[in-house]
DNA sequence: GAATAAATTGTTTTT
DNA sequence: CAATTTATTC
């Protein structure tokens, strides 16, 4: 019923096996997609396969991925096949498709509608909420430890994968089960779910609730799922569901890449999918069109020594190529001016990566990067939303949206300082807990039957007021203006601005870059709102920082996947690093952590070098280190070595002696630019550019600023943080226009016209 | 109650 | 080593 020309475009460039992939019939499918191998061209091209020539409505289409990233990617990708047709496939993650399922059915659900996600830093602290109701020190149950038993316990429940530690005392799993039961009380009480909440709920909802889980069955016909080797076992039940008996469902995934079984995702979900999926079909992409063969050679030679595995045998498209590097450095900071050498001898090369086991590993080569002059991107570590001042106002945000989570009021109580202290903390959670209230009601309570002495009562009075006055406001005013408002009336900048410390600047400049990411949001989104910016904000995942036109990147090698650079640099290839000392407990942690090694190489296309070092500073002391064993199994043939006393040491002479320039620097975390005369040290320092994740397309430059502002010396002009004030002076002309503005109760600032994003007043 | 100084303590990976 | 928690002073 298609023009032979459409059915040709969307196969033409593709293998047999793609094309088998493409056109497969209904009913299951599993491809086994090896690295590189084209698995994101395939999906797409079956998705407009199914719209275009089988005439599948495109709404009737479900595709999850588990990056926001990933997810425009693809959508973007499949809407550029389609031939200007629409395109109203859910294309999302996990997480979002759950969120928007529950907020949509949140009353079969028997959620409250404006329930709160939680993330990890929220979920610890309802944790350490627990551990004080049953008197329990953090000492003997560090939090980290009782919440990922909690989240273990709460997807385990089932078929596959028995309780982590199975041979625990009972004693211990009776506490742990009433540490459960109090941390899952206290969310509820909260209106709060965490991340695995999202996923069991909708299960539930799915499973109990046979209407809604007809209507979605009918809806999606088609459902399509990446990355199935990371599911856990909650996310394969929601995709049973999902699919129903009709079981048009195609999964596509690598053994060879599942590394998140500590997060629960279960390897067998891809090894059991023929039986549990009867009569499905099993195709395999195994032409790889990214790198080279030599590191190809390298990456298989590697994961060749694990033993749980279909196995399958990569061939590479691009026969020639260098062989990969290794290199034995005397110590981390010759390891980084080794590695920034290298990138600084390729530039103009194409794209750069160095890869990490851990986030910490990064600043030394920060360092470098800085000193040489080169623009990178960290992704991840101490993220954007990580950062205490946005959380901070986030919290805000939250309080005001809904004040019985009292994570975020009692983060944002006595921030900035307002005197509420940890006395009168305490004394309403005894409060709370004595009338079975709620932290906001024993507050009120508190305040109006005066049951705190007065010099208590009136700072919570006035708190109370405050977040009263702005829920008035969050009715009449958009994100970004109610976000302004929390800014200023809380007093937060105010009380920034007086401090005009390093610290205090850069965290003001992360605030006004949340008034713009909140601005963004507002303008990009159909139906803008409180909860969707937060929802957006507290799934936002540090692989979705990651933007096309960084030329050098740093980050984790789970961070790396799906990801790829025309050159890699694997570091810090070290016994118990790489392997990770803690994943040597079990083989199993092993074949874990070589297959993250896989990763990292594979995301190879022409350049890989891995490098390591012989003594490393770790707990602050100089400690002897040793190659790791993942070295020894790379083939000899497809490898070179050296070592920092000959090559190491003249390019590194050579990267110092070329410093400064004019270059932008990307700051950690955020992506935003700044310009930097060289300075030697790390800089946080920022000036306000408009945050832009990745996932979404840039704005057009136009309606950012207005030359047309009249900014002479007695106009008065509207900041978003600092309100209004009055211009005192003016410097230099068009986007170098700098003034200084007078702004009442907080003081003088001067501030770059360009960036200030100032309004008449 | 808040701001500083001192001490302690822990480091995998994260939707 | 750095980041966070705890003691000390104002």
């Amino acid at each position: 019923m298609q023009t032979p020309a459409v059915a040709s475009a969307l196969l033409s460039g593709l293998n047999a096996q793609q094309r088998e992939a493409v056109l497969a019939a209904d009913g299951p499918v599993l491809i086994l997609a090896g690295a590189g191998s084209g698995k994101t061209r395939v999906i797409t091209r079956r998705i407009a396969h199914l719209v275009l020539e089988r005439g599948v409505p495109s709404e009737a289409i479900l595709a999850v991925t588990f990056t926001n990233k990933a997810a425009a990617e693809m959508k973007a990708r499949t809407e550029a096949l389609l031939d200007g047709q629409a395109l109203y496939a859910w294309i999302s993650t996990f997480h979002s498709l759950c969120v928007r399922l529950l907020r949509r059915e949140h009353a079969a659900a028997g959620l409250p509608r404006d329930f709160v996600i939680y993330d990890q830093a929220d979920q610890l602290s309802v944790v350490r909420a627990a551990l004080r109701a049953l008197d329990l020190s953090e000492k003997l149950h560090p939090p980290q430890r009782v919440l990922s038993r909690i989240s273990a316990a709460k997807n385990a429940r089932g078929r596959r994968s028995p309780a982590p530690d199975a041979g625990d005392e009972s004693l211990a799993d009776a506490l742990h089960g009433r540490l459960a039961a109090r941390y899952q009380e206290f969310l509820t009480a909260a209106q709060a779910l965490d991340f695995d909440d999202l996923l069991l709920h909708t299960v539930a909802l799915l499973s109990s609730q046979a209407t809604v889980r007809e209507s979605y069955q009918r809806r999606f016909q088609y459902l399509l799922v990446d990355e199935y080797q990371d599911t856990n076992r909650t996310q394969y039940e929601l995709v049973r569901l999902l699919s129903g008996a009709r079981a048009n469902i195609t999964v596509v995934g690598d053994e060879d890449q599942s590394i998140y079984s500590w997060r629960g995702a279960d390897i067998q979900n891809i090894l059991d999918f023929e039986a549990d999926y009867p009569g499905a079909r099993v195709l395999r992409l195994e032409e790889n069109y990214r790198s080279t063969q030599p590191i190809l050679d390298a990456a298989s030679g590697v994961v060749a020594h694990n033993t749980r595995r279909k196995g399958k045998t990569l061939v590479a498209v691009q026969q020639s190529g260098d062989r990969v590097l290794l290199h034995e450095a005397a110590d981390e900071f010759h390891e980084a001016a080794f590695v920034v050498a290298e990138i600084r001898a390729r530039r103009g090369q194409g794209r750069a990566a160095i890869l990490y086991r851990m986030n910490s590993q990064s600043r030394v080569f920060e360092e470098e990067l800085l000193r040489a002059g080169i623009a990178y991107l960290v992704v991840g570590g101490v993220g954007f939303y990580e950062r205490k001042e946005v959380k901070d106002v986030l919290a805000y945000l939250r309080v005001v949206q809904n004040p019985e989570d009292p994570v975020a009021v009692r983060r944002v109580l006595n921030v900035p300082a307002r005197g509420i202290g940890a006395r009168t903390e305490e004394e309403l959670e005894r409060l709370a807990a004595q009338r079975g209230a709620s932290f906001w009601e024993a507050m009120n309570a508190a305040v109006d039957e005066a049951l705190l002495p007065a010099r208590a009562a009136l700072p919570l009075q006035r708190f109370r007021d405050l977040v009263r006055g702005l829920q008035e406001d969050a009715v009449r005013l958009g994100l970004r203006d109610l976000l302004s408002r929390v800014m200023e009336r809380s007093g937060y900048s105010a009380a920034l601005a007086q401090d005009d410390g390093h610290e205090a600047q850069d965290r003001l400049a992360n605030l006004a870059e949340l008034l713009s990411a909140a601005a963004d949001y507002e303008l990009r989104e159909p139906e803008p709102s409180v909860a969707g910016f937060l929802d957006r904000v507290a799934l936002l995942s540090d692989a979705d920082q990651v933007r096309d036109d960084a030329r050098v990147v740093l980050m984790t090698l789970h961070s790396a996947k799906g990801l790829e650079f025309d050159s890699v640099h694997l570091v810090g290839v070290e016994e118990g690093l790489l392997p990770h000392a803690r994943s040597l407990l079990s083989e199993q942690g092993l074949e874990e952590e070589r297959r993250l090694c896989y990763v990292g190489m594979t995301r190879a296309m022409r350049k890989l070098t891995l490098t390591w070092v012989r003594t490393r500073q770790v707990f602050g002391q100089r400690r002897l280190a040793e190659p790791s064993r993942f070295l020894t199994e790379v083939p000899e043939r497809c490898a070179q070595r050296t070592s920092s006393e000959r090559r190491g040491a003249a390019l590194a002479g050579q990267a110092r002696s070329g410093w400064g320039g004019r270059e932008m620097f990307q700051d950690r975390g955020t992506g935003r630019t700044s310009p930097t005369a060289a300075t030697p040290r790390m800089s946080q320092s920022t000036l306000p550019a408009p945050l832009r994740p990745s996932w979404a397309p840039p704005t057009p430059a136009a309606a950012s600023t207005d030359g047309t502002l009249d900014l002479r010396p007695g106009v008065r002009v509207r900041h978003a943080l600092f309100g209004v004030g009055t211009v005192v002076r003016r410097e230099g002309a068009g986007d170098e226009t700098k003034v200084t503005v007078s702004f009442p109760g907080v003081g003088m600032k001067r501030l770059v016209a360009r960036f200030a994003g100032l309004e008449p007043a």
